[in-house]
DNA sequence: CATGAATGAGAGTTCATTCAT
DNA sequence: GATGAATGAACTCTCATTCAT
């Protein structure tokens, strides 16, 4: 079937991405997609075959993209409270954003494949949860931190995050909301230095 | 609408309930629910306009019920950590019940209605909030816990809980990762006698 | 029309002729043709412009090779009886034949096209009716045969043979079924010596 | 699902009846049906779930008409000839008819339907032989026809019968060639009173 | 000549909703 | 109060055909 257009579907993907951003997952048709693109309804097939195969294709996408970004941050030569604290920062900054965000999507989308083999979701909080145990190690090593219980701390945060994401999509969250949990979690986990 | 029949009402609930734990509520049509009840296309319009409509009254029917097993368990003379050890008792079959649960009716409808007026979903979220938060004043008076930010963890706790919840249904958890996220918050409440 | 490839258009026709005995002609499609012959959509109407066209150009390829072996085994010097035989039992294999067959297709081809001015059928029918008149008469010549109206034995072979060929795309036959018919037919004409 | 109307299915079946007789089967629509019967999309579906689905009902309404004809015929006190040859001349007028046959649809279902369990083209040709079987026998017994082999004799016929309807559908017969060959069939049979 | 992306018409199918009985 | 037939809008998906490269 050769290659298509790859800018074509980087282009579908982004109008997509747009759409799913707006409607979540379920309600998105593929008649949405083709108005979203500007295409013909034939056209989108040549790309994709239904919604599901394009909303894993956005959610490949941001993954790499989120590998690069966190990759880059994680370079920096901060101390252990420091990148935990960037890395909490830029999770409130997502958990806040008000439109551009496929949180509710990604839910519709894995209330169907949660079973599925390669759960990309499973892999992300796993993967949350060893690098901020790591952080937290490190953090001991330094003095910075006290926990008893490092992997439990670890997915205490990853938990509440996530209890914080789906608080936002289903009952809204305020800043200080965030803020407050946020602080309890760095609270105990910082030494007080008296 | 005259008086119609209650029973049918009721009836009616049931059956859609069903239907809810099922299929969500985004894919669950009148169809669907006309058909779990056997009764008339017609007949179901003379009690409910939509899905939304039921599913509204399945969850105002569950509030009702949730309430008078909570205040029952309540009036137990248990000390603070043995309720609170029960309430996450609680929670903890109810994340991990397979088939018989509404979750994902519930995140897929409050994810259209998350700025509702009297979002029950919130309104639960901030009482647990409070019951906790109470539970754990009552137990460091009686010297059972130690808390400096009873409120912060009461939230963190709820957090968590919601954290597990919408991971069982997006990911799937085990037993042994609530237990584990479960005994770390224990942990961080009573006081080690040393 | 430019001069195009000769061998390009024989293949196309080969592929093509593989679809239609696969899935008749009806639910062939321009779409089917072009990926068994695993060239460009656009490089098909270079040389058909629709299914009609191409499978018309199968059976002409079909007719000039059938005359060919006709004439071929019409040269032995056999007796009227014999090619008879050998006729009546190239006609069996052809109606036993499970899937190499263009019959559906060329059926369902006719249906539309019954009228056309020179139908390539009706042709093959008529000159099919004129050479068992001829053999019959052959026969009767040489005494092996006894027959008082040979246009009307030679008419009921080929309508015989039409049935036969019917039924087997349409209820199905057995070898038996043919060979009981085709014994029926040779007993009529054959001089029982007593 | 109730009754639904079962005047509402036959007259949907008629008017289908119509369509099919113009347009053979594979090139019908639900839409073709649809609009032939004035009813709304959805209204068809509520009736007949495919093409399919309704033309095997007129089929089915058709044989149990037809059993019901020949059964009225059968009962004639006449000779075996007369009844031949009334089956005969019956056979010719359908043959003959221009436009009002489903001939083409029947072969193009039972094209894809050959293999099916109860065929009903199969069971109509062996019973069509076993009835011409017993009147060939009933005219052997009254000293009407001299037959050697009934059974083949009647099976002759019907593949003629079957030969002359195809040809008809695919070449065009005239009622020239349909007597020639009944002519030839008669003679065959009946005794030449010398 | 050849390619294959693109278009748009059209068929299938499902449901929310109404309404005569 | 009930029923369930009927409607029509909305979606999915597939192809014939064209056309810029």
């Amino acid at each position: 079937m050769g290659e298509k257009s790859v800018q074509k579907k980087q282009y579908i993907l982004e109008k997509a991405r747009d759409v799913f951003m707006e409607k979540g997952f379920k309600s998105v048709t593929m008649k949405d997609i083709v108005e979203a693109c500007e295409i013909s309804r034939g056209g989108l097939y040549l790309y994709f075959g239904s919604t599901e195969e394009i909303l894993l294709e956005v959610l490949k996408a941001d993954a790499d993209e989120d590998d690069d970004v966190f990759t880059n941050r994680i370079t920096e030569d901060d101390t252990a409270a420091d990148i935990l604290t960037l890395f909490l920062k830029e999770q409130k900054k997502e958990l806040l954003r008000k439109k551009n965000s496929l949180t509710v999507a990604i839910y519709e989308y894995f209330f169907i494949h949660k079973a599925d083999k390669n759960n990309m979701l499973r892999k992300q909080f796993d993967s949350g949860v060893k690098v901020i145990e790591k952080l937290i190690g490190a953090g001991i090593a330094s003095g910075e931190f006290y926990c008893e219980n490092p992997k439990g701390a670890a997915s205490n945060i990853m938990y509440v995050l996530e209890g914080l994401k789906i608080n936002s999509q289903t009952m809204g969250i305020t800043e200080e909301m965030v803020d407050e949990q946020l602080l309890y979690i760095m609270e105990g986990l910082i030494i007080d230095i008296e």
